[in-house]
DNA sequence: AATCCCGATACCGCAACGGTATCTTTGCTG
DNA sequence: CAGCAAAGATACCGTTGCGGTATCGGGATT
């Protein structure tokens, strides 16, 4: 039978498009990963990968399935929040842009905790197609996320502001400097945001990508191993690093994009104590003295 | 965690209010359903069913996750289909109203299974909230339902006519009887579907449900039972009969309720050669001269 | 008070899950 | 082209947990 389990690891896969890395990342190995799609593939009476030596590849059903599995797990995610509800508790739901906002997250949602303990907390990780993660059709209470974005309606409070970087491999030739700029970069592949994303979030970023030809792969991939920073093959992420890259990689800034805010939202709305508290807090946890 | 199959137990416990029968409905033994109720209960921590000696009843966070799951299963039925879809195979998807289709719906399966192998097949048993069984949103490709309804854009072929009856406990004063007219049941309780069904598919039953009084408990049950009729505490069905009904129950048609009739069913702009061939096999089982 | 019925609990065998070790294949490389 | 490295598949194993039978406890009914 087709359970949510199955799909979780599945979308692991899918989205590493590496079994090992997949088991990593599901804090797991790796053998029960093939046994998992094998049974998913019988189930369906369909082939859902692409085996190679390099990795794995996302067949059209397997493609599919992806996709169908993220929307399924959401909506689980969705479902749960809203029984709970039903039986009265408090929740507050935490939308994180899949960068910097994930540690970032945790460490102030333990905060949260500590002031609020009977308002049970869920984090919802956005990827970076919406730097709303969900607050304008409710899927978050509360935001944290990076400016600029079209934020009519919401409000937002700027914790920190990042110079916007490159990654690079050690062998590139462009390695060990310490700045760059975008003309630097010129003929490179680049990440590109899909149509239909925010108009505001996405000329931002295609000010950057403006430079660059069109990617071939998926439009837009988190990184695990490296939470501080959104990588792609060695291109655009966000400064500072507060983690060491992983090896073989360096940073360089780019001196000729503006900075990007680090911010904590929420849809002005649904304003509610709770939204405010958080927001309370993610401020004071970011005001320069602190002391 | 909260895995499909501890829903697809939690929704026939609610459809049940029965650990007893519900295990019986899914072929097991009760103990199970125990332990996924309770394993359900801490993980959502939350308080999903009241326990008597009678059965159980859900708390409204128990309804909560019954609607939830609900719509999940479906979800996930859907993307089942729509991925096996994406890898070129061909689904025909059947609908059934949740009464004497069910049996029917199986049976020609079989039928069309010998004749189009290739083919896979879904049924898609709905409740008696919508006649179509989902052929307006696409979520059946052909139904075994019963008129009358609102069929514009809906084209149907009559299988068979059937007088409606009503379901009546042994110890009844009326029981025995073998015809009744709805002016006898003046004064009982009845069962009335939920407003924004289909408004000709409402009115017919509620002809019948104008007699009565408005129901308590929920609006519409299916009984597994007895799959050759809707009854509900001793309320309306269809006839005939060709199971024999459980032990205390006896069997009275309406005679002044007009008949109804069992069709197949397409929505007529997706019509194509598997929906019509599907057809021709249902017309065909039903043909009186078949010999 | 005795009985009955329902859900909960205890316990058991077995299927399935995840882990370790190893194999096969494939792409790369000297 | 031989050898190596890496990735996924397979074999096997200990443990978990699922579903089954037997039984208990507690309301409701008579």
């Amino acid at each position: 039978m087709m359970e949510l389990r199955l799909l979780r690891y599945f979308v692991a896969i899918a989205e590493e498009r590496h079994f090992g890395r997949a088991a990593a990342r599901l804090h797991m190995s790796q053998p029960p990963l093939s046994r998992a799609v094998k049974q998913l593939e019988t189930d369906l009476g369909v082939v859902l990968l692409r085996r190679s030596a390099t990795g794995a590849e996302l067949t059209p059903a397997g493609n599919a399935l992806y996709m169908e599995a993220r929307t399924l797990l959401e909506q689980a995610e969705q479902a749960r929040a809203r029984v709970t509800a039903a039986a009265g508790a408090v929740t507050l739901t935490i939308g994180t842009l899949a960068d910097s906002a994930g540690e970032t997250g945790t460490r102030l949602a333990a905060t949260f905790r500590r002031r609020h303990p009977k308002v049970s907390i869920r984090i919802r990780e956005a990827d970076f197609t919406d730097p709303t993660t969900g607050l304008r059709n409710g899927l978050a209470d509360v935001a944290l996320t990076r400016l600029p974005f079209d934020d009519i309606g919401i409000s937002t409070r700027v914790l920190r502001s990042d110079p916007v970087g490159v990654v690079l491999r050690a062998d590139d030739p462009l390695a060990g400097r310490d700045t760059l700029c975008l003309a630097d970069l010129a003929g490179r592949p680049w990440f590109q945001l899909p149509e239909g994303t925010d108009p505001v979030w996405r000329a931002y970023w295609n000010g950057a990508t403006s430079v660059g030809e069109r990617p071939a792969g998926p439009v837009v991939r988190t990184v695990n191993e490296c939470t501080q920073a959104v990588l792609w093959n060695g291109m655009v992420g966000i400064a500072p690093l507060t983690h060491a890259l992983p090896d073989g990689l360096t940073w360089a800034i780019l001196t000729d994009m503006p900075p990007s805010l680090l911010v904590v939202a929420w849809a002005t709305e649904h304003e509610s104590p709770l939204v405010r508290s958080f927001a309370h807090i993610a401020v004071n946890a970011y005001r320069p003295a602190q002391t």
